[in-house]
DNA sequence: ACATAATAGTTCAAACATGAACATTAAGCA
DNA sequence: TGCTTAATGTTCATGTTTGAACTATTATGT
């Protein structure tokens, strides 16, 4: 009994979840660089985007939909409020939260930088059929859903 | 015209890729969670891993491999050479390389890291048929290619 | 009401990644 | 040969991410 047969490289799941996360450290390294001449990194477009499409979220709620810790919410926001980006107001029911929104400049800058996050996927997932892209999408929506549980 | 049609969230590629993204996160940060036990981060499993596929391998190409920075690798292997798990040593012929290798016990470590990433990637795939995987990774190395030469 | 739990956000130190500048060595070429 | 350019690895300063401890506020239970 050979011990390669064991080993995880022949294993197809495995092989092929290599390739997926490869192909997501790619396009993120890929798309710091496009977004460089925004100054804006991943993680703030990640924020941006969120707040333009949950608007008065609080903190916790968005570190959550980071996959983040609260404390890096904590860090990543007051560079973006400095920047006029963003607003951060104290909810009049509930002292402790703080209510997050975009600015008009901060909707602007968000728009430019979907451009070019949008033309970089477009250019990495062109390459497949919508058919393809959907189960694609489908999938990974299920891992996403049965590793929370885990 | 409505703006929102020309918003990236009604794109299904996109949509998609957001898809894509957020699997990869959760899955890398259920698998730090697992690693723990054995004090190792996923990065340094992925030192691991391939040390193992490309014994005497060079700094350099390693950083490539991981997609990462020479100096990363720089700050990375001391502490797992002080473990004891890989040698570094200079090539005979090139004194400017140094040729990385697995120790036994790195190889040992490696095999139940193994055992764990493993088990993560089977409960995570196995949603998907046979078929859709390899079309997944398929496509996924698709996408690094084209990123890539970008 | 009052004590206890839980929650939202912050602070801080430590771990980590990055890129530029650097030393050493090798390769290319006059 | 010598001079220039490129490659390998390290160092260092900077910025990022994390988790634990902390404050302030709200919810819960007796």
């Amino acid at each position: 009994m050979n011990i390669k047969q064991e080993l995880p490289w022949d294993n197809p799941r495995f092989r092929n979840w290599v390739a997926v996360a490869r192909a997501c450290h790619v396009l993120e390294r890929t798309l710091a660089v496009k977004l460089a001449p925004l100054d804006l990194k991943p993680a703030q477009l990640d924020v941006l985007m969120n707040l333009y499409r949950h608007p008065g979220m609080s903190q916790h709620d968005l570190a959550r939909k980071l996959l983040v810790g609260r404390s890096n919410v904590t860090m990543l926001l007051p560079q973006l409020e400095a920047r006029g980006l963003l607003r951060r107001e104290g909810d009049e029911k509930d002292k402790r939260v703080l209510r997050l929104n975009l600015t008009k400049a901060g909707e602007a800058l968000l728009m430019r930088a979907l451009k070019v996050h949008m033309a970089l996927i477009e250019k990495a997932m062109s390459q497949s059929t919508p058919e393809q892209c959907d189960m694609i999408g489908e999938q990974m929506r299920k891992i996403a859903d049965v590793l929370k549980e885990a």
